[in-house]
Parts: C-alpha cells; sequence; structure tokens
DNA sequence: ACAAAAGTGTTCTGTCTACACCCATGC
DNA sequence: GCATGGGTGTAGACAGAACACTTTTGT
C-alpha cells in the first residue's frame, strides 16, 4: 500500500466571492490586505486550509475572521491549481461563492484585513493575487446558478416585494425586464407567495411583500428557473 | 510576509470520468485496481499530483497512465475534501469529466490498473473510495454542459447521422426525442451542417452525414443550447 | 419484394414579447 | 394635488408537442 507521505504535499487555499444586494445593486465584499502579499491591496476574503478542515470549513471560517459574515450560502464553483498567482509559491485554491441579504449585515475587517466593504459587483478595483479572473468566474457561476435554481432569495430579505426581485433579475443579468411580463411569471410561480401583508412607513404606495416557500419548491420541477 | 511551509499541507489528487459514446450507449471508462486500497475493485481513474504539475496536466497524465487514452476534451466539476473517502488518509480530490468518441479509442490497462473498459454509463458497478456520488455529480455536470454548451460533438466522430445525434441526446438525457421535431431544431442550428456525403457500405438506406462547425457557433449566440 | 433505417408537414397549444395607463399612499 | 413607485390586460409572433407514412438502399 502506497503511503501518502511520498506523495507531493501542497497549499490549499479557500477564497469566497460574497455577493450581496443592496440599494437595488449586486454588491460584493472585498478586504483590504493588512499583510504581505500584496498589502493594501483589495482581495476576495480567503486564506489557508488548516488541519482536518473541510473546504466548506474553511470557507466559513476564514468568513468569519476577516468579514464578521455568519450563516451564508456557499457554493463551490472552480479550483485553481495555475502558478503564479501567488508569490510565496504555488497554491491549490478551492473557490466558493457566497449569497447573503447583504442590507442585514455590514461588514467588519478582522484578523488579515485593513478594512472590508461591498463594492459594485460591476465596478471592482483590481484584485490581488490575479484573482480577477477568480472573480469573472464568480459572477458566470452566480448567473448560472440564478438561472436555474431558486437562489436569488438568498440576496433579499425573507420578505420581499415584486419590484425588489425584478431589480434583483436586471442586475445580476445585466439586463432590462418588462414588469408586466415579470409579474405574470411570478405569478405562475406558487412558491414565491404572498405574505398577505404590506410595506409599511414609505412615502408612495406601498407594495405588497411575497416570500419563498421551499417546501412548494420541491414540488415544482422545472428544467430552468428563470 | 508569512511562510508557505509554515502552513498545513495536503496530498491532492485528481480523477476524471471518461464518457463516451459507443453502439447507441452512453459509457463511462473504469479501471480495475491493481493495488490496495481496494484491489480488484473498479474506480474512475485518477492519482496524485506531483510536482509542480497543474490539476489539468495531472488529469491527462494519469488518464494515459491508466487508461492510454490522450487529447481528450476535460472540464472540472468538483473538488471533493471531505474525510473517510481513502483509507490511507484524508485527500483533496478534483474531478474532472471527460469527453470522448469512444468508438476511436480503446481502454488500455496500464500501470496501477489490472484492467480499463467502457461501462454502460447507468449500469456502473459499486465503486472504489466511496466515488459513487462523484460519478452521480460528474453525470449531472455533463447533462448540464451538454444542454448548455455544444459539446455533444465531443463524444461523436467527426462526421456523424443525425440520428446518431438524437440518439446522444436521448441516452444523456435518459428521455425519448421525437425524430421530426428533433430535425426541425437541428435544422435551425446552422452550425450543425451537412457534408454533403453520405454514409456508405451498409445494409440500408445511408443517411446525410453532418459535422460541426465551431466558428458558426460562435456567431450563434443562446442561453441554452438544448 | 422485403428488411432496415432515413427522412418529411401540419395542426394545436402554450409561452414570450411588446406596449401605456390608472392606483394607492405620504406629504 | 402632486410626487413616487405599485400594479394591471391584450394581441401577435414564435416555439414546443403530438402524430404516420413514404423513401432509399442492400440483399
Amino acid at each position: 500500500m502506497t503511503r501518502l507521505e511520498d506523495k507531493s504535499l501542497y497549499p490549499v487555499t479557500v477564497d469566497s466571492v460574497v455577493f450581496g444586494y443592496a440599494e437595488g445593486e449586486l454588491k460584493v465584499a472585498l478586504i483590504e490586505r493588512k499583510m504581505d502579499p500584496y498589502v493594501g491591496k483589495w482581495a476576495i476574503p480567503g486564506g489557508f486550509m488548516e488541519g482536518e478542515e473541510t473546504a466548506e470549513e474553511t470557507a466559513m471560517r476564514e468568513l468569519l475572521e476577516e468579514t464578521g459574515l455568519e450563516d451564508i450560502y456557499l457554493e463551490q464553483f472552480h479550483t485553481f491549481s495555475s502558478h503564479g498567482r501567488d508569490p510565496r509559491g504555488r497554491t491549490i485554491t478551492v473557490a466558493f461563492f457566497a449569497l447573503i441579504d447583504s442590507e442585514k449585515y455590514h461588514l467588519v475587517a478582522t484578523a488579515d484585513a485593513s478594512d472590508a466593504k461591498w463594492w459594485p459587483a460591476y465596478q471592482v478595483p483590481p484584485l490581488a493575487f490575479h484573482q480577477d479572473e477568480m472573480y469573472a468566474k464568480a459572477l458566470e457561476a452566480l448567473r448560472l446558478a440564478i438561472r436555474t435554481r431558486p437562489l436569488a432569495f438568498e440576496l433579499l430579505p425573507k420578505e420581499f416585494t415584486l419590484t425588489q426581485l425584478q431589480k434583483l433579475y436586471e442586475q445580476v443579468f445585466n439586463i432590462e425586464i418588462d414588469t408586466r411580463n415579470f409579474r405574470r411569471k411570478v405569478a405562475k410561480m406558487d412558491f414565491i407567495c404572498s405574505c398577505e401583508k404590506k410595506q409599511t412607513g414609505l412615502k408612495h404606495r406601498p407594495a405588497m411583500l411575497y416570500r419563498y416557500d421551499s417546501a412548494r419548491y420541491k414540488e415544482f420541477s422545472k428544467e430552468n428557473f428563470f
């Protein structure tokens, strides 16, 4: 039986591209690096796998350490093994995207980060570690995920308006959607159901609130979601 | 600057689920293990990343070593980091699926494999290393890839008939397709074009041969392919 | 002439698109 | 009453589903 110790061993890092949605805009959480390499540069949060952790555990730990985010939807989208990404040497990087209702959480810079903030998803600064390709892939993966599965709701509060949902799709896919056609389509999806109450405290006509019902979704089975 | 040597280091393996298509059936290439662990069991071909290889390079090297396959379409679909897959200890496993016209290549068992053969994709034996979950994910990834991108052609010879293409879709998605509707749909895709010649040497009416034109596909841009 | 697979059209139904105005609320 | 965003219907175009017979070749 071959021994694992005889094999090449590699440092493994886990990065998480965290998407949020606030003020009608798709956002991404980036941290400003406190340490070398790339001190002072903006980067996708992440860090080294340690001990017996799985990649998912590393992702959650690093997010908590660097941004204060917790209890967040995570999904793996690619593993990078090319050279030249980290000047200290080659790493294997498992990349995740994450989704969160960013109105609810503000980012807290801790540990390795000197700052952490939400950036507009279509105006990100140049990233450390040549993460620009990773970010582009994350956006693609986000679009695919939201087109094929009911994940848009992870970016919204539990109770949301149809206008919020529509604006979210418009942001994610960078398109304009006709309101009437959109609402007709949503009406057919009976897992998006009315809370039978309205917004309050606004200076205009209040909208009906809706919620996503995951149990009802399971009955419903279509190839494409949006 | 932190040093990479201070970090936890992990053995990395790369596995490739190779799909083929022959005799009107979707197939998968498996190897019979020559060595412990799981000696004599069937497994997805793969092995350890070595030295400065990227994951793609490892995948190609292992495929050549274990099955004799070369020059094959490869695409990453998931990275597994859970415990309990290898009795020797925890590994990080980057998984690929691969596509090949399996009529053209016969498998050759070499190195770590005592045998290598094409199995019907819907009748695979129990797999070593708890790879059953990996195989299920690979099938899902294959379906997604073929639904959204023109990859079916990787499984066919350069020149193919529409009946072959239809049967391939039927196999991959486990559905029946109406011939007339299928052909009408294909007719609209002008990147699937006639070679203006027919099959020869058959004992029945010969079919027109078609080919995939990737240059024309690039013009054509639809969200879903099939 | 027969066996075997190739190839072909029409109708119906449901979904997508385009498009403009009235409604409810706070101030 | 006005500013702000919420909410609604219809007609035409297009795409997907259902369905059965004729054609071409080799033997």
